[in-house]
DNA sequence: GTTCCACTGTACCGGCGGTACAGTTATCCG
DNA sequence: CGGATAACTGTACCGCCGGTACAGTGGAAC
């Protein structure tokens, strides 16, 4: 190891994008210097560039890290939500509450979605990356979809909805939620979104009150 | 005037703000480069810091002039919903319908949300600029609220909610949908989810069904 | 005819993204 | 023990960008 008294044994490249999230979530893309990132690292420029060809590399790898990390959270979130209840849509109620309490155990709330972040600079970047962003909102969609239709096969909607249009709203709320949040400096506001949701959810598939 | 052919009678500074919100929109604050708006106008860089005194004072510009302009429309909209029907409920629905057709009629999708784009860059800008991006959203938050205030006084909610949440979530549902029609490439994405963001508010005020 | 507005032109500064490339240090393999 | 490789460092350089400084200029208004 050529750096002297490394930070714990965390990899460089690691260290580079945990640095390089935080700033790009804060400041945006073109915001976040090469050299800021060098610094908070403690390494040299020719360093960044030997873990990534160039800042391009470093947002899509950013990207991808990020949306793989958000779907192994909602793998776990719902397949533990899955355990506790036997009724899709107990099930799915159960799931969106814990993500509300997991988006309220943020000690400085929610950071910023990459996915947004990326969308807001979307000229800058190839087709590649977002193609990325494209197929993650594809994937939350189809992923958020197949538990409504499971709700559905037993709690016949209340209204004529899209199950496609009700699963992108949960990213919808979520995003634009963590804009709220930013805006007014109220984390709690993303919280309190995703319960609201959960209400709307609970409104379309419950059978008429008997009252 | 010193500029030969200038274009129209539009003013230059009004021509750098529409040049520079496409820019900041699909490219990010720090992505626009001033270069690039005097190339778009057809001025000299010292014409630019004529009318801005640096690039901050560009972007506060920019945020004041988005805020008035959407203040303006939601004020237009729901004035003219409501000589439509005197019910308050129906009222905010046909009000929220009509914003999504005006959506839904934009030629290329929504351009973004500027609020959003400046929540995503936020440390790069002072205090004031941040300040300005709160109280917009608030200005929404009590403008919604207030509408939904003499609805559920006409109809008391179905379930317990939130009125600040309730008109929260609009906003919140806006902003989310921009970023997803962006990410999927379908402009339509926005309209839809302020139809199904109308289909709730429906769902929480209407009176229980008869059948 | 002076004054003001709305600029232009030139010169310069430091920071940033990026390139090029030679050198260095620690570790592993044979 | 020696050579290869991984993970860097250091130096020099380029062009773009934000920003500063400041003198000048053409047309319109009074």
């Amino acid at each position: 190891m050529a750096r002297s008294e490394a930070k714990k044994d965390v990899p460089t490249r690691q260290q580079i994008m945990d640095a390089a999230q935080d700033a790009v979530l804060a400041k945006g893309f073109s915001g976040t210097s090469i050299d800021e990132l060098i610094a908070a690292v403690g390494i040299s420029k020719s360093g960044f560039f030997y873990h990534f060809s160039d800042k391009s590399e470093l947002a899509k790898a950013l990207l991808q890290r990020y949306v793989e990390e958000d779907n192994k959270i909602f793998d776990e979130v719902f397949a533990r939500a899955g355990e506790l209840s036997e009724d899709p849509l107990h099930s799915f109620l159960i799931g969106l509450k814990m993500l509300a309490e997991l988006f309220s155990d943020l000690p400085n709330g929610h950071p910023g979605c990459m996915v947004a972040s990326i969308c807001y600079h979307e000229q800058l970047f190839d087709r590649e990356v977002c193609e990325i962003n494209a197929e993650a909102v594809l994937g939350w969609r189809a992923r958020f979809r197949a538990l409504l239709e499971q709700v559905a096969k037993s709690y016949p909607p209340r209204i004529d909805v899209s199950l496609d249009d009700l699963a992108d709203m949960l990213s919808a709320v979520a995003d634009g939620a963590i804009v709220l949040a930013k805006a007014t400096r109220d984390p709690a506001a993303l919280p309190r979104q995703v319960l609201l949701y959960r209400d709307f959810v609970r409104l379309v598939f419950s059978p008429p009150p008997a009252n």
